[in-house]
DNA sequence: CGAAAATGGTCTCTAAATGAGACCAATATC
DNA sequence: GATATTGGTCTCATTTAGAGACCATTTTCG
């Protein structure tokens, strides 16, 4: 009996990647969540200071400011060191890991910029839809 | 009269980008955040359907899979396209945009696989310190 | 001298985002 | 008839992020 409605399409499953233990992940989450690509983006052009790095981003709080440095720190991208003034000074820089992971992070936002028009428009079409 | 204590350093300010209204920043959201990053190289392979997607990303819920498909689809690095069979079938596949931007992903996840080793031991000696 | 500002954070409290899972209508399968 | 499947949405609990007070020390300003 030929079934006269069309049958589902084949999924094209796939395992995917394993779920809460890759490595990879996690190092991408320290990198390239919201504010981790905007800290890495000013420590790109110079050395920051803690406050430095708070103006430049006036819409980041302490919180979460200290805390993505914190991660980056830990991974290894950004150097952490501390000056012996009053007060104490705190710099942060990219290492040589994070000075690799600068030209694609700069990629992405080339590409943002040159995509933006044909987005814009995207949305405008999504949106009127 | 000269300080006996060092005078704190430069800050290297910067008036950074600006803060909410920048469009790149808000692609950058929809397109590097965690889910999304993960969506679009499965989507990279082959053009996928909601529930093989879900099924390839074990751990991420359907609310967020919905949300992160809503994003990249109004923005135009998405296509949904529904099919009339029985259930009804939706597939999710890169437009020529988001074709554009698989390469980016690729390099960031290349980038951290080279890089692990580094990490790892970056991790351990911050660990211990 | 006393007050205010600056350093780099931490801590708490609240607001927002996320995860877990029930639920939906229509149809096919068992 | 019961169960499963489709692609979601909706609600509720949990997690995460944001806002801002607070800290000790020293410098500068009045």
């Amino acid at each position: 009996m030929t079934p006269r409605t069309q049958r589902a399409m084949p999924e094209g499953d796939d395992r995917g990647f394993e779920p809460g233990n890759c490595p990879v992940r996690q190092v991408l989450d320290h990198v390239s969540a919201k504010w981790p690509v905007l800290i890495l983006m000013e420590l790109g052009q110079e050395p920051r200071r803690f406050n430095a790095l708070q103006r430049a981003l006036p819409d980041i709080s302490k919180r979460m400011l200290t805390q993505s440095l914190r991660n980056l720190e830990r991974d290894g991208i950004v150097r952490r060191e501390v000056f012996d003034t009053k007060p104490p000074s705190v710099s942060y820089s990219l290492s040589e890991l994070g000075h690799g992971f600068l030209p694609h992070v700069l990629a992405l936002v080339e590409w943002a910029e040159k995509g933006m028009p044909t987005i814009i428009s995207a949305r405008a079409a999504y949106d009127n839809a």
